[in-house]
Formats: structure tokens, C-alpha cells, sequence
DNA sequence: CTTATTACCTGGCAGC
DNA sequence: TGCTGCCAGGTAATAA
């Protein structure tokens, strides 16, 4: 479901709503989303602390839990970073205590003053986890430690300065496969995924079949701007509702009525009015305008 | 190393 | 009303 837009405003939403709330009690209704540790420890270590800053990384969000009130010792001593990853139809929600539990709810950090951070997921791919601290080394099982190492394989944040045309030009010079697959590969740009790479190569004029080589220098430039302005776009209607997607207040996101091409095959282009077409690429259902988007 | 394919889950929907 | 098959916002494991 969410990819950079869309975990972004959950995570906005859930600063308003539930940042420097104390967790009361973790209630883990399906233990197999626990990646690491297991279901108990992280309840426990998550008891008494209070939620501080959440930051976003690719689709990755992080949840730093600091000391409680209670706690005598240095905040750095006991600090618990919750990391998640909502895959394809993961939720996670601010919402007060008295809502009703709906079905799919897993998890449910039970904080300060009637509210509740949920974790729902229809189709059971997300996970979460606690990172490791700095003295626990990886001692643990690799399948227990998929969402750290997927963190730290990220690449760069398309709306941080370091992206640049430049930089995009000359890593797209080094890659053989499909433009589509390279931009939906989270280790070169984090936090594209299938929507809004379909929507950037139909804004910039390139055919998601290209290979990345292929692009000419003022091609990756019209790329580099093309997903720029879609993600922010996206964000300031608080990302796109398909199916399934609400944000961090379980409200749809607006941007839908703003596609151009995803999911539009069979209507005409938005541009030039040549119907838009579907076709498998990368493994994912893709949709592009056939004349304004051109093999060569 | 790079690139392509598949498995992981549940549910909505079109077509028969 | 069923039933079947396809489709779904992601990505790690596996194969080549």
C-alpha cells in the first residue's frame, strides 16, 4: 500500500496526535508481526516509555521511545527505536481507545489519555521490530533481522539535496535493467514504489521498458524533476487511497484524483488523448501512454 | 555482481 | 448465488 507520500503523512499524523504519550501496555494480539524480539520482551521494553520523534526513511518508519517519568536514568540509557514497515497493506493508526478493534488489528500500544497506536494489516506482509542497540551485537537469527538490514540497505532520499539530476543521471549511466525496475529498487532511490514510478516516467516521457543506459542526460534531468514534484505533490494531498490506504487519523488520501496514468489503461491519455495501456514490467502491473512515452 | 521470477497473505471483483 | 481466476500500494529469497 504506502509508499513514500503516504508513510510520510502517517507520520505526521501520528506526531500530532500521539507523540510524548506513554505507553501503558503493548497488546499483541498476532505475535508473528513481532520481528524481533520476541512478543513479550518487546512489550515489556516498551512499557513505561514514552513515544518522542518518529522519522521516515524510504517506507521505513522509526519510533524512538524514550524514558518514562519514572525513570531516574539518562534517556539515552533506555531509549527503544521501533522500527515498521507497512508492505502492502499494513495501517498504522492514532486512534481513541474506545474505537472498535476491526479485524486485522495485531497490535495495539495502548497509551496516556484514552488513545491508541494500532497496527493492522489485511494482507499480513508488514512487520515490526526493535532495533538493536549499540551494545547488543547481531547475534540473532538473520530472518529475525530483515526490516534492520533493509533499513540500513536504503538508498537516497529522493526529496533530501543529495538527489540531484547529476547524481541520477550518472547512476542510471551504470544499470543494464528496466527504468522501472531500477527506480522501484530500494537500494537507489527509497520510497518509490509501483504508483508513482508509473506516474514519473509518464510525466518525464520515458517508456517504463527502457533501459536505464539508454537515458539520455536530459531525459534523467526531466526523471530527477518529474519525481520531485509527484512526491511532494502527493504528500500535500496526504497520498493516494486505491483500496486499501487511510492515514496516520484513518482517513483516505486525496491524491488519486490527481493519476494520470496509474490504473487508467483503457482511457485516454491525459495529454494527447492515445488510449493508456497496461502491461507487466518488473514483475507489476504498469500503465503508460504508448505515444507520449515512446519505446526510443 | 546483475537481472528476472516467485513466494508470502487476504480479500475484492469481473466473468461465467 | 456460487465458483474460478485475476488483481492488489512491497520486497526478500531464489534462480540464472
Amino acid at each position: 500500500m504506502p509508499e513514500l507520500p503516504e508513510v510520510e503523512t502517517i507520520r505526521r499524523n501520528l506526531l500530532d496526535k500521539v507523540k510524548g504519550l506513554e505507553v501503558r501496555r503493548v497488546e499483541i494480539l498476532s505475535p508473528k508481526f513481532i520481528e524481533h524480539p520476541g512478543p513479550e520482551e518487546f512489550a515489556v521494553r516498551l512499557t513505561g516509555k514514552v513515544l518522542g520523534d518518529i522519522e521516515r526513511h524510504g517506507k521505513y518508519l522509526v519510533l524512538r521511545f524514550g524514558a518514562g517519568a519514572g525513570g531516574g536514568e539518562p534517556a539515552s540509557a533506555t531509549e527503544e527505536l521501533v522500527v515498521v514497515h507497512l508492505k502492502m497493506a499494513g495501517r498504522l493508526i492514532a486512534c481513541r481507545r474506545s474505537e472498535p478493534v476491526v479485524k486485522h488489528t495485531h497490535v495495539i500500544f495502548h497509551l496516556d489519555g484514552g488513545w491508541d497506536l494500532r497496527y493492522i494489516d489485511l494482507r499480513h506482509f508488514g512487520r515490526l521490530a526493535i532495533l538493536a542497540g549499540g551494545e547488543s551485537p547481531v547475534v540473532t537469527p538473520a530472518p529475525s533481522r530483515r526490516l534492520e538490514k533493509g533499513l540500513k540497505a536504503l538508498g537516497i532520499e529522493p526529496l533530501s539535496p543529495e538527489f540531484t539530476a547529476e547524481w541520477l543521471a550518472g547512476y542510471l549511466a551504470r544499470r543494464g535493467g528496466r527504468i522501472k525496475a531500477v527506480l522501484l529498487d530500494q537500494h537507489v532511490v527509497a520510497g518509490l514504489g509501483n504508483i508513482y514510478v508509473d506516474e514519473a516516467l509518464f510525466e518525464a516521457g520515458i517508456h517504463p521498458e527502457r533501459r536505464a543506459s539508454s537515458l539520455s542526460a536530459a531525459e534523467a534531468a526531466a526523471l530527477h524533476q518529474a519525481i520531485k514534484v509527484i512526491l511532494r505533490h502527493a504528500i500535500d494531498f496526504r497520498g493516494t487511497t486505491i483500496l486499501t490506504y487511510v492515514d496516520g487519523e484513518g482517513r483516505r488520501g486525496e491524491f488519486a484524483a490527481k493519476l494520470k496514468v496509474y490504473r487508467k489503461h483503457g482511457q485516454p491519455c491525459p495529454r494527447c488523448g492515445t488510449t493508456i495501456e497496461r502491461a507487466i514490467v518488473a514483475g507489476r502491473g504498469t500503465h503508460f501512454c504508448p505515444r507520449c512515452q515512446a519505446r526510443r
